[in-house]
DNA sequence: CTAGTTGCAAACATTTTGCCACTAG
DNA sequence: CTAGTGGCAAAATGTTTGCAACTAG
């Protein structure tokens, strides 16, 4: 499922919230960026676009954006900050490059379903959900 | 290699490093406390000992103990406060219960070396380390 | 019209820094 | 004696809140 700036509007609109323009600016930058961003980086995508807006206003469109479930959050163990990315897309995970600090996306096949399987009957934790983040050297820094 | 407070003690000692009142005591609470511990818990620990050390000592003693390689950092997703564990335990990963948020470790037979060996044919991409939180629910609130 | 949204300034939580005094070895 | 360590206060960082003004529908 392709999300567009469009579908996440209009999906927020049929719940009865507006459609204002730094909501369709960041649903925009959303739907055209696959990869984590932060707050700061989501602000300076916003200032490169028309109108200025406030930190705390754009604090509190991610906010509810994560409420509505639009976008999730990401905690990167290297990093204070914390990054947003869709929540539609595709269950991933991220590898992180130690040298050049690039993020790349990573679909793993059959995803830890035997591990928690394991867990399940090990420790009797019901795992509900997961969070894998690899380190290590890109393609174009080994 | 179980680690003991002497020991992570003496191997700095070795370095030229102190003995000081405090490190004795966060060496103590870290060989002691398996569970990874926030700046926050480590202070209230300390306080329920003799002294009382300041917040910023406390926290340059930390990223001292970072940097020696005593400790690592641990960040978990729906937390703000990064926590720390002895870098010597066996690597393992957490199962944080979302019901009661106790953490608890898991160690996984055959960890993820099979999928990083496919990320490094299909990506290029040379895992060195990674990360993984489970979340879930606990035996105890199952 | 009015609930949802915004900007501004100020508060907040966590962590870091500068500076000078202190102490273990 | 002296490099390593500690305390204090203040700064920095990232995020959140209160409040009054504004606006999309």
């Amino acid at each position: 499922m392709k999300e567009t700036a469009a579908s996440i509007l209009s999906s927020l609109a049929d719940q009865g919230f507006r459609m204002t323009k730094l909501r369709k600016a960041i649903a925009g930058i959303f739907a055209s960026n696959c990869l984590p961003l932060s707050a700061d980086e989501l602000m300076g995508l916003l200032r490169s676009g028309e109108t200025a807006f406030n930190r705390a206003t754009v604090y509190r469109e991610i906010a509810f954006l994560k409420e509505q479930g639009v976008i999730q959050e990401i905690q990167f163990l290297h990093e204070r900050v914390k990054r947003y990315e869709l929540a539609s897309l595709d269950h991933h995970h991220h590898l992180v490059c130690l040298r050049c600090n690039r993020v790349e996306d990573i679909v793993l096949e059959n995803d830890l379903v035997e591990q928690e399987k394991s867990i399940l009957k090990s420790k009797g934790f019901k795992v509900t959900n997961h969070m894998l983040e690899f380190h290590g050297i890109c393609r174009g820094c080994l």
